[in-house]
DNA sequence: TTATTGATTTAGTCTAAACTAAATAAATTT
DNA sequence: AAATTTATTTAGTTTAGACTAAATCAATAA
């Protein structure tokens, strides 16, 4: 197998997050914007990955993972996912936390490494923010979820996961009491800013901005 | 907590290393071998280190840690050793494969993950080498071994630590059947050659090479 | 003491991965 | 269609950390 940089592999899986987001062209300003850093070094750097047959790039078609390319960007992924969930289920993380952590470790080579703590773990299938992880061969688990921002008033939903990992919306959600798996009812959506009164764990009422509602996603 | 690199971690860690090896003067040659580079890369290394103020450096005096970068050393090292016995204790690793792994693991900075390793393994005190895990503040344990070269014919002993830990020695001792915390007798000193004929755990005698007995250590 | 050997440093080069500023190309708005 | 905005690329620079070759310094041996 080939060995890449850190810097590589995190250009890889920017890729691969745009392209799960549903992206129609993953253009080098998307990426710089992702990775904090200057579109002129995204255009040297996406030449030296479509040179070593990563990924195919050209400036009108964007960036897109061959086969290769997306192998490596879905085991750098699974790394990250797998990491997060050892750290919360065995390691007394929070979810707010592992972010960072598994920044660092998802870029540990050790294939039997990660066997033993996917053994470790039960071979889990969503990681502690609810995003799939996906298999040894990059598949993954899909569940069919909306943003709360688009249930209607009244409607009852479980939390799925969410769309933001930062440590600030993540300890934001846990003042309001929503966790993976909770349930939330839609109570009221406000007309002039699209915020939401929701009922949490049928207890108590809060409000959540747009925005909020935009990176939780639920189901029924 | 000042944030080093990589690179600079590990010229801490060796210059740790040389000296608990008891070296009187830490040279760039000796500094150049263990990490296999040159050791014009190493001067400049050393300065930065010193403008740093984590070691003192002189062409003279050659280097020396200060407080600062012993602490940081013993970290690493620290770091390092835990990541072993974790690997070991936890993961189904065995001696032979954790070195190489545990490289790259002692460069992960949270000290979170730091402490809950340690808490999980139950604060050990020595790695799956027998090398003494320093403590929180640097501090080590240390057990009075000699090296098995220096044990007298007909003496019973009791493996301690190895002072190799590449996965060729280890692989090499596991075949002999030796392991930390067995026993072994010295049968016969060949005179010629001063490789040993010795017992192994009550049972098979084998003959271990002059120097591998150098790198074997125990005690009675 | 001089010669030899070995260690260290200097000077200049290389690579990866970033940067800035300016130039060009493409897309959007007027 | 022209003007403006946005995206991309070029060209040149920077930094860390390595390299080589040559020069210098220090220690040892003849």
């Amino acid at each position: 197998m080939i060995r890449l940089s850190n810097a590589e592999e995190n250009y890889l899986k920017v890729i691969y997050a745009l392209t799960q987001e549903g992206l129609e062209r993953i253009n080098n300003q998307s990426i710089a914007d992702k990775l904090v850093i200057n579109p002129a070094s995204v255009t040297d750097m996406l030449r030296r990955l479509d040179e070593k047959r990563l990924i195919d790039y050209s400036r009108s078609a964007g960036a897109q993972l061959t086969k290769d390319g997306f192998k490596l960007a879905a085991k750098t992924v699974r790394k990250h996912r797998l990491w997060e969930t050892f750290l919360v289920e065995k390691l007394n993380f929070t979810w707010d936390e592992v972010h960072d952590v598994a920044e660092q470790l998802e870029h540990i080579q050790s294939d039997k490494l990660l066997d033993e703590i996917d053994k470790l773990l039960g071979h889990p299938k969503f990681d502690p923010h609810g995003d799939p992880i996906p298999d040894a061969n990059g598949k993954l688990s899909r569940i069919n979820a909306s943003p709360l921002a688009e249930i209607p008033e009244g409607v009852k939903v479980k939390v799925i996961s969410v769309g933001d990992n930062t440590t600030a919306f993540l300890r934001y959600l846990d003042k309001q009491g929503i966790s993976l798996n909770g349930t939330i009812t839609v109570k009221e959506i406000q007309a002039f800013d699209q915020s939401v009164l929701v009922e949490v764990k049928g207890k108590k009422e809060v409000f959540l901005s747009a925005e909020a509602c935009k990176k939780i996603f639920v189901t029924k």
